[in-house]
This record gives structure tokens, C-alpha cells and sequence, in this order.
RNA sequence: UGGGGAGUCGUCCAACGGCAGGACACGUGGCUCUGGACCACGUUAUUGGGGUUCGAAUCCCUACUCCCCAGCCA
């Protein structure tokens, strides 16, 4: 690494790699990233896999994605496909990609070693049994009546528990250490369990499967892991990690399991149970809904995979518990997007402006520029003409203190086009604005007063002839509550849902050069936020999803004074 | 009341015995053909109590608070 290059990302997992590169313990690092395929990931996730993904490249070393797939009866192919994909989004290439269940012989051959040593018997305790002479947090476990059994009995019985023998939940493998110990996780924890179920990625090869605390060191081993980063949750899950790898007889050097906090970020629920439930009980569209803190949700919502690597670098790693502002990630995505998102027009809740003395049908194309943060996007031309929509919150007939926009009697500008003064209202026979008249200056033409005459306010706008017509979606955070554990008496996390966290917008209207516009293409429409086209956008109809809006200066002025 | 962790601005992360700093958020002003962006300025923190030291967020003792663990889930 070159002299100059800048200090980054120096955190506390750094901070041992560099230790452990140093002390000659490791030549290379080797990280990896372990979902299990039973649900989608999510930007806690996106932590971890910049994380691993990160450290790796830093150190010239490599990260593996390693399908931890154990338990058959909770994972889908689905969930393998779309977390591949989601990785690579994200922007990351793994090193090697595995799956556990492909080491499950050599795993098992690791289970006979251990019943062979004294260290692990077959167990015939019902689940109840087990449970009940587990102890509790407080009180020590009592001996399993099966734990002296003769290593020669335990090896046949768990060959013909592989050979299909016995009903699920019959037996089980478990590991002999000492019932009496403070740390649950070493109360002889279960290795094996029988479950006749078809895998995933395996197959019908096995009705033997092996626990997550079995397999996830004998997994690390296997690739020559060199830190097994991993969230709170395992910490006392190590001294079985380092017991398994010991035990096994496995070479130096040894994995070392680190762990770290996991991500919370405010309004948002990050636990794939919780997310399960939304998707199964329809309170979402699906794991993508733009709504949902998925990676593919993100996607579809509009985020770049830029913003949520910058967010990850500017969360960083500690082992503390927290809650990160939701307002950071939408800063890193403004930040991103403000830099590359294409500037188009459009009018989300129309309302006419009529230009009186504007020729009937005239046209101007007008010259806007496609990005003032780029003049290298250049600029494209945008129709003008007499009839215009302009946004319904633009207009006011009373404005409030420090309104600068559209009244009657008021002079703004029309980007990039003139100003008009506000000459008259129409209104409907319930009393509702439903077109304001205007007077234009020729003058002003391109948007620029010769004389030098300032207006306070300038208006995005589109020639009712030429717009094209589109839904937007308009979405508010998902949770009512920052913490989404913040809940009555009594009342669960669903109480916090936010039950209007999705407006749709039907009469829409974009400016021309948006007709062909993709999915999962990005704009930003001027002074309303960020946008991006979704997938539903088929057959000639434009379905817009709001990524994120700007920030808003007027809203809050606004909220102000209602206060 | 067993075992394992963690306590620094409102939030997240630094400072590794030597001036508590950055980012977000918030506030004020400037600038602006997006009330955007940008620029400037500002408010706010070492859980409490002892000790060691010339000097403590950092080391020691003690108290307190919070998180995780009793799946044949991961």
C-alpha cells in the first residue's frame, strides 16, 4: 500500500487483522460472508457484507459468500438466487462461493471422530427431556442418563441415524462438556439432529443434519477463514466455536470468531422474522416493496449501492448497542444522487395555469439543464406553451408569511421559461382554485429579467399538451415510532406500523423526455425529491417510485407557523 | 440471583495516560434560475463515587444502567 494512501476505516476488527498480519499469525486475511438462505437480506446485512467484503479488499485478501444452509426445513432456492444477486448489486465479487451443506461429509466424519474421542454421544432424551435437564440461567443442568454411554453404541446408533433409522426428534448428537456450566451453549449442546427433509441445495442426501454451532467453526476451518466476524448475539457461543475447532483437531492456524453490533436503524424493523411476517400477512407487496429495508426494496425504491457503501463506512464498527438515524442513510443517498441523478420536470397534484396573453397554439422549447452539479450532463429542451400544470402546493390565494410562490398579484419565475404574475383565480362551485390565470413577460424569456428584477421564487412547470401522463408513489416511513420495540402494554411492534406509509398518485404528469424511460432508472424531479421508474412501469404506462425527497426548507417553515 | 458483553454530544463513530474531535441531526446567516445544492457560524457529551498520576474518557476499585443467553433456529 502506498505511503500516501489515507488512514481508512480504522475500527476495532481492523484493528486485530493489522495486529494478526503483524504477529505473523496470518500472511493473508480471509473473510467471509455466511447467510443462511431463508429470508432476504437487508441493509443490516449490507453492514456485514461491507464489512467482510471490505476488510478483505483493504488487505489484499478474499471473502467468500458461504451459503450456511443447515436447517432444510426454513431455506429456498428463491433466497439463494436472490441474495447472489444482492450481493453482487451491492457491488462485491466473492472470492469462492460455497454452501455448508456441501462439507456435510466431511462434518459428519468429524462427528464420528468426536463420539470415537469420548466427546460426543448419541442422546435418545425427547426435546422436552433435554430442556428440562438443561437447567436455567441461574440454576446448573443435571447429567444426561446418556452421557456415559460406550462410544461403540453411540457410533452405531448415529450411522443408522444418517441411514434414516429413526424418526425426526428420535435422537440426537451431542457434544460432552460439562452440564454444570455457567454458559448455556456448553451444557453438551445438540451437533445432530434427524430431519427428513429435502434440502434446498443437498438434495435427499441426508435426513442428519448438523446444528449452526457445529458446523459454522468446522465451515471457517474448512475455507481457512482467518476472522470469522459474526453480531453480539454469538459472543457466548465462542468458547463452543474454539471447543468444536479444538476438539476436531483441526490445523493452526485457528479461526478467530469476532463479533460486532448488528445494525438498528430508527422507523425500521430489521429482523427477518419481523420482515416474514410483513411480506406473509400482506402489509408489504412483497420482500422488494420499495418500503421494506430489503436490499432489493432499497433497489426498488431507488437507492444506489454507493449510498449504502458510503453509509456502512460512516456507521462504523463497534461492539455497543445502537440505533443509527434512518436521516443518515437518506443523507448518503441525497449526497449520491444530488451529484448524478439526471434533473427532469414534473407535476405530482396538477392544478392549470392559463398564460392570457400567450399566442393560442405557440410552442417554445426551452433549454434546461440536465444537471447543475454536472454541467458535463449537458441540457436538454422542455415544450412550453400556453396551457401549463403547475404543482397545487405552488399556489396559494392567501399565502402565509414567507410564502414566495404563486398568489394573486405575485411575479415568479417559471424555470428556465419567463415570469408571470398571477392576474385571477377560477374556482369551482364549492369555492376550490381549479385554474389560476397569469400574465407573462416577454422580456424575461429563458428566464432572465434584462432589467435586473429579482423574484423570489422559482417554479417547475409542463405544457399541458405535451405531458406525459404517470402514477407516482409516494412513500412515508414504515414505522410510526423510531424504535420499533417502543410499544404499549401489552401491544406488540405491529402497533407502530405507520398505516399510511404508501400514497399513490394517479394523475400524474413527467415531461416528455421521460417517455421511454427504464426501470430502476433514477431522476430527480426538480424541488420535489428523487425518483426512480419501477418495474410495474410496463406497456407505455410510467409507474415512479419517490426515493427520497429534498430537504424542504418551506415544510418546515411551514410546520413552524402551524405550531 | 448464573454466564457473556456494553456505557463519550440528540444520534453514530473517534481520541489507545497529554487541548474530548468528525459526521448526521438541529439552529442562525450568506448565496442561488430547484425554498435543492453549496458556504459560514453556532448549541450540545466522557453513567455516579472513590483511587493511582504532574496529568485520566483512557489505568485500578466500587456502584449503577442497558443488551444477549434456558431452539433438536441461525
Amino acid at each position: 500500500m502506498a505511503s500516501n494512501e489515507p488512514a481508512i476505516n480504522q475500527d476495532f476488527i481492523r484493528e486485530i487483522v493489522v495486529g494478526d498480519l503483524e504477529s505473523g499469525k496470518h500472511t493473508t486475511v480471509v473473510t467471509r460472508f455466511p447467510p443462511e438462505p431463508n429470508g432476504y437480506l437487508h441493509i443490516g446485512h449490507a453492514k456485514s457484507i461491507c464489512l467482510n467484503f471490505g476488510i478483505a479488499a483493504q488487505f489484499g485478501g478474499q471473502c467468500n459468500l458461504r451459503f450456511d444452509d443447515t436447517n432444510p426445513t426454513k431455506e429456498e432456492q428463491e433466497y439463494i438466487d436472490a441474495i447472489e444477486a444482492d450481493v453482487r448489486w451491492l457491488g462485491f465479487e466473492w472470492a469462492g462461493l460455497y454452501f455448508a451443506s456441501d462439507y456435510f461429509e466431511q462434518m459428519y466424519a468429524w462427528g464420528e471422530k468426536l463420539i470415537g474421542k469420548g466427546k460426543a454421544y448419541v442422546c435418545d432424551c425427547t426435546a422436552d427431556e433435554v430442556r428440562e435437564r438443561r437447567g436455567t440461567l441461574t440454576e446448573p443442568g443435571r447429567p444426561c442418563p446418556h452421557g456415559h454411554r460406550p462410544a461403540s453404541e453411540s457410533m452405531d446408533l448415529f450411522r443408522r441415524m444418517r441411514a434414516g433409522e429413526f424418526p425426526d426428534g428420535a435422537r440426537t448428537l451431542r457434544a460432552k462438556i460439562d452440564m454444570a456450566s455457567g454458559n448455556i451453549n456448553m451444557r453438551d449442546p445438540v451437533i445432530y439432529r434427524i430431519l427428513h427433509a429435502p434440502h434446498p441445495h443437498a438434495g435427499d442426501k441426508w435426513c442428519l443434519y448438523p446444528m449452526y454451532d457445529y458446523a459454522h467453526p468446522l465451515e471457517d476451518a474448512i475455507e481457512h477463514i482467518t476472522h470469522s466476524i459474526c453480531t453480539l448475539e454469538f459472543e457466548d457461543h465462542r468458547p463452543f466455536y474454539d471447543w468444536v475447532i479444538d476438539e476436531c483437531e483441526l490445523p493452526e492456524p485457528h479461526p478467530q470468531q469476532i463479533e460486532f453490533a448488528r445494525l438498528n436503524l430508527t422507523y425500521t424493523v430489521m429482523s427477518k422474522r419481523k420482515l416474514l411476517q410483513l411480506v406473509q400477512e400482506g402489509m408489504v407487496s412483497g420482500w422488494d416493496d420499495p418500503r421494506m429495508p430489503t436490499i432489493s426494496g432499497l433497489r426498488r425504491r431507488g437507492f444506489t449501492p454507493e449510498a449504502i457503501r458510503d453509509f456502512a463506512d460512516r456507521i462504523g464498527v463497534a461492539k455497543r448497542d445502537s440505533m443509527v438515524d434512518v436521516q443518515l442513510l437518506e443523507h448518503c443517498l441525497r449526497e449520491d444522487l444530488n451529484r448524478r441523478a439526471l434533473r427532469k420536470f414534473a407535476v405530482l397534484r396538477p392544478l392549470k395555469l392559463v398564460v392570457e396573453n400567450y399566442p393560442e397554439g405557440q410552442v417554445e422549447e426551452f433549454e434546461v439543464p440536465n444537471n447543475p452539479e454536472d454541467p458535463a450532463a449537458g441540457t436538454r429542451t422542455v415544450p412550453f406553451s400556453r396551457e401549463l400544470w403547475i404543482e397545487h402546493d405552488d399556489f396559494r390565494e392567501t399565502p402565509p408569511p414567507k410564502y414566495y410562490r404563486l398568489s394573486p398579484g405575485n411575479e415568479v419565475r417559471l424555470r428556465s421559461a419567463y415570469f408571470v404574475r398571477c392576474t385571477s383565480v377560477v374556482k369551482d362551485v364549492a369555492g376550490n382554485v381549479v385554474e389560476v390565470r397569469c400574465a407573462y413577460d416577454p422580456a424575461t424569456r429563458g428566464g432572465a429579467a434584462l432589467d435586473g428584477r429579482k423574484v423570489q421564487a422559482t417554479m417547475h412547470w409542463l405544457s399541458a399538451a405535451h405531458a406525459v401522463p404517470a402514477e407516482v408513489r409516494l412513500y412515508d416511513r414504515l414505522l410510526t415510532r423510531p424504535d420499533p420495540g417502543d410499544v404499549e402494554e401489552g401491544q406488540d411492534w405491529k402497533a407502530n406500523i405507520n398505516q399510511s406509509s404508501l400514497e399513490v398518485l394517479g394523475g400524474c404528469w413527467v415531461e416528455p423526455s421521460l417517455a421511454d424511460a427504464k426501470p430502476e432508472e433514477r431522476f430527480q424531479f426538480e424541488r420535489l425529491g428523487y425518483f426512480c421508474v419501477d418495474a410495474d412501469s410496463v406497456g407505455g404506462k410510467l409507474v415512479f417510485n419517490r426515493t427520497v425527497t429534498l430537504r424542504d426548507t418551506w415544510a418546515k417553515i411551514e410546520q413552524k407557523q402551524k405550531r
